[in-house]
DNA sequence: GTGGTCTAGACCACA
DNA sequence: GTGGTCTAGACCACA
């Protein structure tokens, strides 16, 4: 389910936290549904319960889940998500990357495919619940 | 002019390396022209030669730059850098960031527009003028 | 183990590059397999650290080891190691190798043994003995 | 005729003793045969006198060329060449390089064609003068 | 404990 | 003068 790959360069508390985004934003975590507890999701991928912890916290200081002292942690409604300095931020590092995306080669065609599929997995999977 | 944050996350060399991707993507570092010398650089960012030489090493064998022990470093021309694996990766990066900037409210007019102004500035920066 | 040699003209971690690649390739440091540590290796041959870790990035980059922060740095699986460029840059250096070789006095069937030598090394190796 | 490479990291001294080499042992440059003066193929190439200088110093030591002074730099006669020693060398390269090969994913068959077609070029050229 | 970054400073190789 | 290597030593991030 979460196929985190320990060789990667990226740590894995951020591997979490991008997979759990990645969940939420394509609607497949929704609103206000519980996550599995730091201890469960630690035994089920064998990874130290510090580090989901970690990558809870994370999630939390986003905006992307919430927890409640002695109930768990829940899912965002996504009306608390709009974030005006994140979005700068995450606009900085598009910038940056489509930059070299197409200095590498990408033809302009190719990254309007990529959106408008994108587009439709974020749209289409938050409208249908 | 580089604009470094001591203080960031990212490490300084990263940074630097960034900074100079953007310079050269942007045509504003023109092929084979002369950059800094690693210790002028190091100096002038009031920075430690080592951190510069690690970027540069980087930017080396990512193939942005060559480096020539007696005369100094210099920009590659473009049409060395073709790499297909690392568009493979940069692909995915950007999938993941792009459908983040969506879910943070970002519209696909807002990626059009954004799309074109960079293509402008690649591809019109690399004619000659 | 690594008899390093401190005088020669062949950078400290190059030279430990070398000795690594030959290890791995050989089979000796099977996939997967813990590396010593940095601090570890640095004692034992009486080098500085960051000199062993300017050998272990290098691994990586050319992908023979991956290294995990917290954790330590381990033999990649041969499987990542296909590389075109690679292959086509050692090709050169053999050429020029081989043809030096035969000038200085190396006589086909030498050659034609050490090939079958190598095979051997190598390709038995890597069955799981 | 000598197209150096100013961007490769190997440097150009020894992109020039390496090319020599390659000449000689190829015997396009013959026995006895007198080299370009260090000041005119410094001019030809433009490159710095004392570049020419330092590779034709290394092929002398190397025992390919020998300088009368006075008179200029001249090829060694192929028999003064066989060097126990060197060879050595080389071949503890060579096994290095081979072994790199075969696990890079180079095929018995591949050596072994490489192998016939550098022994034509070197046999073949050193008999028909 | 393990890898990663950074500084200060020395010395070498090359052009 | 320019890049490259190496040491000694500090401090941080991650698991």
């Amino acid at each position: 389910m979460f196929d985190l790959d320990v060789r990667s360069r990226k740590p894995i508390y951020e591997q979490l936290v991008d997979k759990m985004k990645e969940l939420i934003i394509n609607d497949i975590l929704k609103s206000d549904e519980q996550l599995p507890s730091v201890r469960t999701l630690a035994q089920q991928l064998t990874i130290n319960p510090n580090t989901i912890q970690r990558a809870y916290r994370e999630l939390e200081t986003e905006g992307y889940i919430y927890s409640i002292k002695g109930k768990g942690s829940f899912v965002s409604p996504s009306s608390i998500s709009p974030n005006e300095e994140k979005l700068k931020k995450v606009q900085g590092e598009l910038v940056r990357l489509l930059s070299e995306a197409m200095y590498l080669g990408m033809s302009m065609e190719q990254l309007q495919k990529m959106l408008e599929e994108i587009e439709e997995a974020v749209k289409g999977g938050s409208h249908d619940d």
